[in-house]
RNA sequence: GCUCGAGUGGCGGAAUUGGUAUACGCGUUCGACUUAAAAUCGAAUGCCGCAAGGCUUGUGGGUUCGAUUCCCACCUCGAGCACCA
């Protein structure tokens, strides 16, 4: 037989499995479906990366796996090709970016092809596709009718010398990535997508899904869920002489801004509310009271015109042109000037939100021009408010929206600590808030780009009343509270979060201990022993607590020997921690009895002990004692001892005799940082000695806050002033707004232009395609602009996994039917290689991709997909049943590989010199595939040499004329007796097929080549060299398809139909569970822990007579000679281990 | 700073209910074949030591008959997050 020539094999196999159409998912089979997926590839210009194959010949191995398991496996590939590098290189050549994706995409299919991936390539897709993008376009459309797309203003990075708005990753250090340019931020009007409005889902079902442990913890710690509550804290105004001025107009019912803006604002209301626009006058006779045009239906407790308007009304420091205060609605009405002012009426709107106010907003023109249209919104809004009546100035905070002119405000907080109440000492509020509440600016800036990493704050000198504990804490304005997460405000805990406390001490602001850790009989000697670091640093002690006694004691020290106690504890103060010496001096003589009986029944001394000053003083006269009688002050050194002498919850329970007693473990003296955990309350009133956890929801209660969830995720800023991407497909409309483009209209296509740069005010460059641009509105056929804005790169690839299933479709995105049948139910049942595959039910059976994709994509495409779930137009709520990601390829120093560096691989080359299997091999067996690897070509001659000595055991099969014999190692004629082969060839059957369920496959591969070692020296059956070709087939499918037709099935070249022969189409092999037990197994006899020989059992031989043969063994004889033997340990099948 | 992951020969890496550390591969050395070289095949290869033996999984400590594996502290590298209350 020739040589092993890689080159001809590869491409005839390529070829023949692509006529055979060997790799094609069918629609509807008998077998149970498979769906195996890849994150489809943006086509760079650079080429396929080495990064790409990694994870394509994993999910391949899988693919090829699961086709032998007797699935229909849809294993599909396509092009994510809209983006920025395409574009950027249009912009520098002004080659159009669909001819450059058309280059890139040949070379990257004729790269794939030359891998051998059984990729189905009769499903390819491009999302760059108009075919394609008309459904990226549609699902967008089915957002707006939702509500869930919608325009607002977001801040982007804004290069001032290029004129363009950058993406993120083009963002390098604060700079624009082109030219250097310090990036400013701008705001724009962009779309959005309201993903927050799944964060909940998002977050929970998680749990249904067979994710890695890092990928679900990462989308967790991005969508950054957390329960928490807002609590209110009345603010006591510090100027006591401020009241409402008296004077001419009407005094409002309702507190709506602060009296001293008020009366600056006052006199200019009236003159306003003289003075309307014509605009306004309109508006003013239809909202005005009484009308009875807006009169909403009667219910809900209340009379019929309960929407009461008032014009020109002081709202904080505005005046608002009309305000329904029941309904929180603001009504403004633009005059023409309004262009140039937009960004403060975005100020002016965000503000109001923040008071929960929802703002409308009408141009003049509007109002006169289409009234009844305007008319009609008002109503329609007016009977969509839910809040009937006023929710603010209601319970036991706010004021704020109440009459009389209020004294007071309130500042709402959101905290997930509210069991920490007690030990709110200040409030922080952000810079924006505290200008908001007092008018003031205190020159604190909130740092954006946090440069300034240290914590700053004034003292606004407003008061607020902490709920809890009525007492009054000072307000402070800082720099470390964000404007727009939670509230904007936070009841600071300085003993209990690590901001404030470090806050609080530069700031020298009382830091009040109101958690302690616990530990109880369940977690006792565990937690304690963990949180040893603790205990030693801050000198702890511990609590016996018992009904209402407490009683403090230090246990035993091991240095020392010495054991202490300090006794106290009156109405939840800490005698410790107040330093009251007096209160430990009563209560310590009052239980002296009890302490002693307590000590006498643990057979440990006690003694009253007190830090004071730094120093361990004596108390009552007593002393400490040391083990050898002698009497001793504590030293400053023993302020480190450690080794403490655990107690157990049981021996302490038992010695008291009470059944229901907690351990605690109090930290004493002045900590040198916070303590966040979980715990026992003290300090806290009656909540006093309760679980923090579960006195939460009472605590909320107790102070009339509101149990809330917030997230961190923010909603999705989607549009992109590109060229290319989607078109978003709306249509701008001066009468009626934006109007979606008619289905049938769809898709709306990319226009060719001139110059592919973003236009100097940022707008796309479509903005300047008039004939574009310029288009009939749909529903009124007046002059209207499209949307020039287009999507950003994540949405295509949002949802390509379903376009796969049924690619050609024209009518829909994907018919139902292909959808059921891909992501529907699965029908693993038996087939299942592992019990336990996954909870979570239908959708994309495994899906593998880079860690870089595990935050984003990932959760965008979820977000889709639910969305498309509650549309019922896919039929499981999650895309993806498992979800693995792959580590990097690093080049060889260990860095990025990029080209700018020069130190990329080519992957023609090495299919060229080494061939695709051997590249394949190499990938998979270069380091573990969840772990970032060095590149090294070097290396890929291991890989190579295993497959070239595979090829010389088949081409000694087929020197043999009888083919179906036993193969000898030396000459094929002589069989030599070696009956263990097939026991090996069992066990590596069994390795490869566990290890590629768990992508191990570096040792299934490395086990693999154990076994061609072993080929080599035994004599071997054709049956079991057909399972390793089969077994090997997956990693290596050119060489082993050769193989298998060649020595197998005894054909030179595969004239017959391939379909029913190709190796990848045999049936995977099973091991025979008998062939692998062994009979006899070794045991290794160590003396002390070290080895020192080897003793071979009978796999049933009885531990005694092991322990005898054992100690019979001649080496072991001379160890343990003259010795004692203390122990002998028998492991089961492992080993003996012998205590002298 | 916080969270997560990792640290094992000259190199990539194996080994988990705690039980033979260094599988497999690369490299290196020696040998066979050869006029020679390459390729191939065979042998050796953690470190110290002629050997007996001792030491070794980032460092230090702990638990254990026994620790790469569990616990604690520290160091280094990588990834992500960045004051998220």
């Amino acid at each position: 037989m020739t040589e092993y020539n890689h080159l001809k094999i590869e491409q005839k196999w390529q070829k023949e499995w692509e006529k055979n159409k060997i790799y094609h998912a069918k629609d509807n089979s008998k077998k149970p479906k498979y769906y195996s997926l890849i994150e489809f590839p943006y086509p760079s210009g650079s080429g396929l990366h080495v990064g790409h194959i990694r994870s394509d010949t994993a999910m391949d191995i899988i693919s090829r796996k699961r086709r032998m398991e007797g699935y229909n496996v849809l294993y599909p590939i396509g092009w994510d090709a809209f983006g920025l590098p395409t574009e950027n290189y249009a912009i520098k050549t002004g080659i159009h970016p669909i001819k450059v994706t058309k280059q890139n995409t040949d070379i990257f299919r004729r790269q794939l092809k030359a891998l051998g991936f059984s990729f189905d390539w009769s499903r390819e897709i491009n999302t760059t596709d108009p075919k394609y993008y008309k459904w990226t376009q549609w699902i967008f459309l089915q957002f707006l009718k939702k509500g869930l797309a919608y325009k607002d203003k977001s801040v982007i990075n804004w290069c001032p010398k290029d004129k363009i708005g950058l993406a993120n990753e083009e963002v390098i250090g604060g700079a624009c990535e082109r030219c250097g340019t310090p990036v400013e931020k701008r705001e724009k009007e962009q779309w959005m997508l309201g993903i927050t409005k799944y964060a909940e889902r998002l977050d929970k079902d998680l749990d249904t899904v067979d994710y890695l442990p890092q990928i679900k913890l990462a989308q967790r710690n991005w969508i950054g869920r957390s329960e928490g509550a807002e609590i209110e804290f009345k603010i006591k105004n510090t100027n006591p002489s401020l009241t409402l001025p008296e004077g001419e107009g009407e005094i409002p019912r309702f507190f709506t801004t602060n009296p001293e803006l008020w009366r600056a604002l006052q006199n200019k209301a009236l003159e306003m509310r003289k003075n309307p626009t014509n605009g306004e006058k309109i508006i003013w006779e239809i909202l005005r009271r009484n009308n009875p045009s807006l009169t909403l239906p009667e219910g809900e407790g209340r009379n019929s015109n309960g929407c009461h308007f008032r014009r020109q009304h002081i709202v904080d420091r505005f005046i608002v042109d009309f305000v329904c205060i029941e309904k929180k609605l603001v009504i403004e009405i633009d005059g023409d000037i309004h262009d140039y002012t937009k960004t403060e009426d975005f100020e002016r709107t965000k503000i109001l939100n923040q008071l929960g106010f929802e703002v409308m907003r009408f141009t003049n023109d509007e109002v006169i021009k289409k009234l009844e249209n305007v008319k009609q919104k008002i109503i329609s809004k007016l009977n969509s408010v839910s809040g009937r009546t006023l929710s603010f100035g209601e319970g036991q905070g706010g004021v704020f929206g109440e009459d009389l002119g209020g004294v007071e405000s309130t500042i709402k907080v959101f905290t997930t600590r509210p069991d920490t109440i007690f030990g709110a000492t200040f409030l922080a509020i952000a810079p924006e808030l505290a200008k908001k509440l007092t008018g003031k600016d205190f020159g604190i800036k909130a740092d954006p780009d946090r440069e300034n990493k240290e914590k700053i704050g004034v003292d606004t000198e407003l008061k607020a009343k902490n709920p809890a504990t009525g007492k009054e804490i000072p307000v402070w304005v800082v720099n470390y509270v964000s404007y727009d997460y939670g509230t904007g405000a936070i009841m600071a805990v300085p003993a209990h979060d690590e901001r404030d406390f470090e806050f609080a001490k530069k700031y020298e602001l009382p830091i009040k201990n109101v958690i302690e850790p616990l530990f109880t009989k369940d977690n006792g000697e565990d937690a304690l022993k963990s949180n040893l670091p603790l205990i030693k640093r801050e000198a702890v002690v511990c609590v016996v607590k018992h009904w209402k006694e407490e009683k403090y004691l230090c246990l035993k020290w091991k240095k020392v020997s010495w054991s202490g106690f300090v006794t106290g504890g009156i109405d939840g103060e800490d005698p410790v921690l107040a330093g009251k010496r007096e209160i430990l001096e009563e209560t310590g003589y009052k239980n002296a009895k009890f302490i002693k009986e307590l000590g006498q029944k643990l057979n440990v001394q006690f003694y009253h002990v007190l830090k004071k000053e730094n120093r361990w003083a004596h108390f009552h006269g007593l002393y400490f004692e040391l083990e050898n009688g002698e009497q001793e002050e504590i030293s400053e050194e023993e302020k480190d001892i450690h080794d403490i002498l655990w107690l157990t919850a049981d021996q302490v329970e038992q010695a008291l005799n009470v059944p229901d007693m907690k351990l605690i473990w109090r930290r004493v003296h002045e900590k040198d940082e916070a303590f966040t955990g979980k715990g026992i309350m003290i300090n806290s009133g009656k909540f006093s000695g309760m679980d923090s956890e579960k006195a939460k929801k009472e605590i909320i209660k107790f102070v009339g806050g509101k149990e809330k969830t917030t997230f961190k995720l923010r909603d999705w800023v989607f549009s992109r002033q590109r060229y290319w991407g989607e078109p978003i497909p709306l249509i701008n409309c001066g009468k009626c707004g934006f109007v979606p483009v008619p289905e049938k209209d769809l898709p709306v296509v990319l226009p060719k232009v001139v110059k592919y740069k973003p236009t100097d005010n940022g707008e796309s460059p479509l903005a300047e395609m008039k004939s574009w641009v310029n288009v009939k509105c749909p529903k009124c056929k007046g002059k209207a602009k499209r949307e020039t804005d287009t999507m950003p790169n994540w949405a295509g690839s949002s949802w390509y996994f379903l376009r796969y299933t049924d690619p050609k479709n024209n009518k829909e995105f994907a018919s139902k039917k292909h959808l059921k049948y891909w992501l529907g139910q699965d029908k693993l049942g038996s087939l299942a290689p592992k019990k336990e595959l996954s909870s979570q039910v239908g959708g994309v059976d495994w899906y593998n991709g880079g860690m870089e994709h595990t935050t984003l994509h990932l959760l965008y495409s979820r977000f889709w997909h639910k969305f498309l779930y509650d549309l019922k137009l896919v039929p499981t709520s999650e895309p993806y049943m498992k979800r693995t990601s792959h580590g990097m390829i690093l080049a060889e120093q260990g860095e990025k590989m990029s080209k700018s560096k020069g130190n990329t691989v080519n992957p023609d080359d090495l299919i060229k010199i080494f061939g695709a299997d051997t590249l394949r091999m190499y990938e998979m067996f270069m380091g573990s595939f969840d772990q970032s690897v060095s590149w090294n070509t070097d290396s890929m001659v291991g890989p190579r040499r295993f497959l070239e000595r595979v090829w010389k055991i088949g081409s000694k099969f087929l020197e043999k004329k009888n083919f179906s014999g036993l193969l000898h190692p030396s000459d094929g004629t002589f069989p030599v007796q070696n009956s263990s082969f097939p026991k090996i060839l069992n066990k590596t059957i069994k390795k490869v097929s566990e290890d590629i369920e768990d992508m191990r496959f570096n040792t299934a591969i490395s086990s693999m080549m154990m076994l061609v070692n072993e080929m080599e020296k035994s004599e071997i059956s054709s049956e079991d060299f057909k399972k390793f070709l089969q077994i090997l087939a997956p990693f290596a499918p050119h060489i082993t398809e050769e193989l298998w037709q060649r020595t197998v099935l005894k054909r030179v070249s595969p004239r017959t139909v391939l379909k029913k022969n190709s190796i990848h189409l045999s049936v995977w092999p099973k091991w025979d569970e008998n062939l692998i037990q062994d009979e006899e197994i070794k045991i290794v006899v160590q003396i002390n822990g070290k080895l020192r020989a080897e003793i071979m059992i009978k796999a049933d031989e009885k531990e005694e007579e092991i322990k005898k043969e054992a100690l019979q063994n001649s080496t072991v004889l001379k160890h343990i000679a003259g010795k004692e033997l203390k122990k002998v340990i028998y492991v089961k099948n492992r080993l003996i281990n012998i205590v002298i």
